[in-house]
DNA sequence: CAGTTATATATCTATATGGTTATATACAGC
DNA sequence: GCTGTATATAACCATATAGATATATAACTG
C-alpha cells in the first residue's frame, strides 16, 4: 500500500493529523474520528502498511506515532507541478525565509 | 471528485505528468498509457471533474491542458508534515536559494 | 480466576473503481 | 451522403473499499 493509497481517504487524513500532534492510542483515535473502532483499527492497518505510522505497545494499549517519512512520495510527486502552483510556492518561500530570519 | 481521487491512481498521474509537458489529445494519451481509448477517456473525465485539466475542442480533437491550481489542495495538506520530511525540505530550500542567486 | 478494558480480526454488505467490449456521436475528406 | 477518424458513453465484470456487527485475543483489576 503507497502513501498515495493511505492518504486518499479522508478519515485516514483525519488520523495522521491526530498522531501528528501526539502519539495517539486506538481509543483516543475513536474519539477523534467517531468511527466505530473497529473501522479506526482498519484504517490503522492501512495507514501502517503504508509505513506512515509506527506502533508502540504498552501494555494493553498501543501507541500510534507518525512516520511522515513516506509522505516524501507525495512531495516528489508534487515537485514538478509547484511551478505551476505560483502563490503557494510564494507562500512557501516566505515560510523558508522566515525561518532563515 | 477532488485532488486526492484524481492523483491516487497511477495511470492518472501518468496522464497528468504527459499534459504538464504539452498539451495532448486523446489518442496521444492512449499512445503514453498503453491502455484502451474507452480506458483513457474514463480517466481524463475524473481528472476532468478533479479540475485538474481543461478541454479544449478542436475539431474531432480535444486538447487536454493541465490546470494544477486543485493539486495546492494536497499541496495544503502537506504542509504540516514538512517538518518532519527535514532531508526534502533541505532540497526544497537549496531549489529556492538557487532561483534566487 | 472472573470480569473488564483495549485492540485486532472475521464476516458481511453496499458502493466505488478500473478495465473491457460494443455502441453512439461528431467531425473530416472524398 | 458515405467512409473513416476521434472521442465519449453504456453495459458489464471483477476486485477493492469502507463501514457495521460479532467475535477473538490479550492484558489489566479485583
Amino acid at each position: 500500500m503507497d502513501a498515495f493509497n493511505a492518504i486518499v481517504e479522508p478519515n485516514r487524513r483525519l488520523l495522521l493529523e491526530a498522531v501528528r500532534e501526539q502519539p495517539c492510542t486506538v481509543s483516543m483515535l475513536v474519539e477523534v474520528a467517531g468511527l466505530s473502532q473497529p473501522a479506526v483499527s482498519k484504517h490503522l492497518r492501512v495507514l501502517k502498511e503504508a509505513n506512515l505510522v509506527v506502533v508502540k505497545p504498552d501494555g494493553q494499549k498501543r501507541w500510534y506515532e507518525l512516520n511522515a517519512a513516506p509522505l516524501a512520495e507525495v512531495e516528489h510527486f508534487l515537485e514538478p507541478y509547484r511551478r505551476f502552483l505560483a502563490d503557494r510556492l510564494d507562500d512557501l518561500e516566505r515560510h523558508l525565509d522566515d525561518m532563515n530570519h
